[in-house]
DNA sequence: TGTATGCGTTATGTATACAATAGCGTAGAG
DNA sequence: CTCTACGCTATTGTATACATAACGCATACA
């Protein structure tokens, strides 16, 4: 092997996902640009084969789309896709909630999704909320969906939802952080508290229908907010991989 | 290269990775069991390096799961990670089908979806149906559940709901297949028409609620029909795949 | 001047060689 | 007789060499 540096810590196709991902997220490879393996594998440091096995991976992900003729290049999203691909999490996270409230969850179990309320409640309590306040706020709701989910204790459920909540801009984080672009910010994180503490009123009570309900509402309330965001783009460089919105067309 | 006899019309990639999921829906390879690379390598034909993309995208599409120490295994599923696949694709359905009715579909859209109809509608009228008849049933079921997720004109949605259909039991043909064990197979071929009837209307009248409602309701009877399938575990040879559920566990 | 064809370059698809690690078996000592 | 440690083997992870196909450019002909 020449004098290519080897970081033995992490596998070399993990490496070269994550640093395809940050390029593809971070805006230095472009929508509809297609990606040459041989300068993946400068940038990545690692070689052919691990680079092409995080290709597919990512492209499996969906954040790459494959050439007919070869290769793969970066995919482009319109608005549409992105509002659609929330009002999706919202409704599979709206079956998880079902199912945990249908199937019973132990007080125990209980417990951290409780105590991320109370954390996030006393952030809010701060109007209007510091940068630093909000940056905790965006763990903490993440936080509180990846708990959620769990609740469901489904399997296939859960890894539908991680996959539904691989595109940025539709992970928790990723729409609280659009959202926070808008001069109503702070209402609305209230208004998104009030669903979290209904969720597990419902779920607590075992009322399936209720549970679902509100967390399809709490998915309508982001995508109508993040319409908004996208209107008036100022601010815009919290919304996390807004160059993966596809330019002039849809 | 050797002497090894390489199919050029299609890739190798693909060529591995089809006998690889053969291999495993047709049970030669048990849930559970360590895949060996070379051994894949010698039963597909195609050398290492697409191998190992054709295991990377199996493990995506959930049939197999990667082991910490290196390599894959073939999935183990339990009866209630099956039934929760169902109601997971029904769910996606619903929202398919609320997307059409919302977004409104054209006469000229829809027209494929009525063939569909009233072909299943002719089938259905022989009691009882003959095996060729039944065989037919699949296709066009298949082809019905098909054309109405792409009325969403939603290419995340539709792409989920590709994924969740993935596992040979949560896809349309699967659930029939394993249906059709039943006594009364007939009766719930029926239903389930009425169903597929039911859901047009509602896009047609632009209906979203009563179109995400009815395609729900279609795979919770579906999730009914494969719990009493698995009980009286007779003709179960038509059961897709039942080779991935879990032996003794869950 | 425009188009078509052919050749050359470049990138991807495939195969295989090399490296490293994990699992297993055996042997030795307590 | 059992437990531990060492070493071997088998399998995966990585790198690179080779084959092939696609794209672009240049040249020639209409």
């Amino acid at each position: 092997m020449a004098e290519r540096e080897v970081d033995r810590s992490v596998s070399q196709t993990v490496k070269a996902q994550l640093a395809l991902r940050d390029q593809i997220l971070s805006g230095a490879l472009r929508p509809g640009e297609r990606i040459s393996e041989l300068q993946a594998v400068e940038t990545t440091g690692a070689s052919r084969t691990p680079v092409r096995m995080a290709l597919v991976r990512l492209e499996e992900e969906g954040l790459l789309e494959a050439i007919p003729s070869g290769g793969f290049m970066v995919k482009a999203f319109s608005e549409r896709d992105i509002s659609d691909s929330i009002e999706l999490r919202g409704t599979l996270e709206g079956l998880a909630a079902r199912f945990a409230a249908e199937r019973g969850v132990s007080a125990r179990e209980l417990e951290p999704l409780k105590e991320c309320l109370a954390a996030i409640d006393e952030l809010l309590r701060q109007v209007p909320i510091s940068v630093d306040a909000f940056s905790s706020y965006v763990t903490l709701n993440a936080r509180f969906h990846a708990l959620l989910t769990e609740l469901s204790r489904s399997p296939p459920l859960i890894r539908q939802i991680d996959r539904a909540s691989a595109l940025p801009f539709a992970s928790p984080s990723g729409f609280v952080m659009a959202q926070s672009a808008l001069p109503e910010a702070q209402q609305i994180l209230i208004i998104a508290q009030e669903h979290h503490r209904v969720v597990i009123d419902a779920i607590e009570n075992r009322e399936g229908a209720r549970a679902e309900a509100v967390m399809r509402e709490h998915a309508r309330l982001a995508v109508r907010n993040l319409r908004l965001a996208l209107r008036n783009r100022t601010h815009l460089d919290l919304l996390p991989a807004l160059a993966l919105i596809k330019t002039a067309t849809d």
